[in-house]
DNA sequence: TTAGTAAATTAACCTAAGTCAATGAAGAGT
DNA sequence: ACTCTTCATTGACTTAGGTTAATTTACTAA
């Protein structure tokens, strides 16, 4: 469970195996069970981040018209970046929910500094995650410019299949941009054109 | 002009004036004419990130179909961070281009690593200028996959005003995700309903 | 197991965006 | 100033997605 993230430090460091291993212990990984909030739009989060060992989380918002807005799902081996935005102390724009029984590490600030005075790689490290982040939202939001709703249904079809069954179609719809009954169209549509 | 980059360092740090005038005068300033590339799609980047201080700099891709896709306008005050993704070295997945005359910080891989062990106060500050970022796109994606084109349109009515003058109108469809058509109609829609 | 609720599918209708084609306006370069 | 090309607008037509409502299917909890 926990080599998922030795592989990280491994990748991104050259912290010895010992060293890894003394973060690891020191980390505080927790359980949550199916429907627990990590964190509520418009409140405050103590925690920086967290990254999924096993499980997943959805991250979504309600908008002005009342509507839920799903923007994202984080699976096995994601981090889940927590961004107070510009000033420190602003409140959560969305909110982070288990939508299965979850196992994850969990950054919070305090142990975050410590743990930067000990082994300044791990800053390093928080860098480039937060790269490939960046990376992977630039992709996600180019991939949703450039293609139609049934476009990009294929895509998460082609690229995070297991999604399609881990997500209730609803939640799946909403991250789409599209409501439930047109993914229901789009998928006896494709199921037609493979007859 | 450079005030800019000063304010930004006295928000996010606590160096003193001397040290971010030292910092300042140490920094890479280029200007660019209009229509300069600087990053093409499927080229390696030495450079990791730009900051505008003057000027618009427009980032696309060319998708499979041959589509210009539109994925970000950046003008004054506003960071460009260049994502090489998981592995060092890989290839740009999209272009940048002046379309206005710029000048910009330029921030290349050597003189990171040499004002961070300077300034080690620096790292954080590139931390945060990254998390504001990712906070950008994550509203920007989350606008984008809950409102209509229409919409959409309006928010940058909203938010950001001078693009419509600044930018030709097919670049600005481009990065509403639809046809230069539609925006012309939408244009005109919304034209009527103010009477 | 059953009753009650939430979720998924289907259908009919409407509207906004895509496509294709033509015209008019704006910009760039000589 | 003039030409050439690119860009913006408009119109006619098609189509995919939104909306509303009804029905069936799946979950959940007592």
């Amino acid at each position: 469970m926990i080599d998922i993230l030795l592989k990280y430090m491994s990748d991104f460091t050259s912290l010895s195996g010992d060293e890894q291993r003394a973060i690891s212990e020191s980390l505080r990984i927790d359980e949550y069970k199916k429907g627990k909030y990590l964190l509520r739009q418009g409140e405050f989060s103590a925690i920086k981040c967290y990254f999924v060992l096993k499980g997943c989380v959805r991250q979504f918002f309600i908008d002005e018209s009342g509507k839920e807005v799903t923007t994202n799902f984080f699976t096995e081996e994601q981090a889940i970046p927590i961004i107070n935005e510009k000033t420190q102390g602003e409140l959560s724009k969305y909110s982070l929910v288990c939508i299965e029984d979850c196992i994850l590490v969990v950054g919070d600030i305090d142990s975050e500094n410590t743990m930067f005075n000990q082994y300044p790689q791990l800053e390093m490290m928080i860098r480039k995650m937060m790269e490939i982040n960046l990376g992977e939202m630039q992709e996600q939001l180019g991939e949703f410019i450039s293609s139609s709703p049934e476009e990009r249904y294929k895509t998460v079809l082609r690229q995070c299949p297991q999604l399609i069954d881990r997500v209730p179609q609803h939640q799946l719809a909403s991250y789409l941009g599209i409501t439930p009954e047109s993914l229901s169209r789009i998928k006896k549509r494709i199921k037609k054109s493979n007859f």
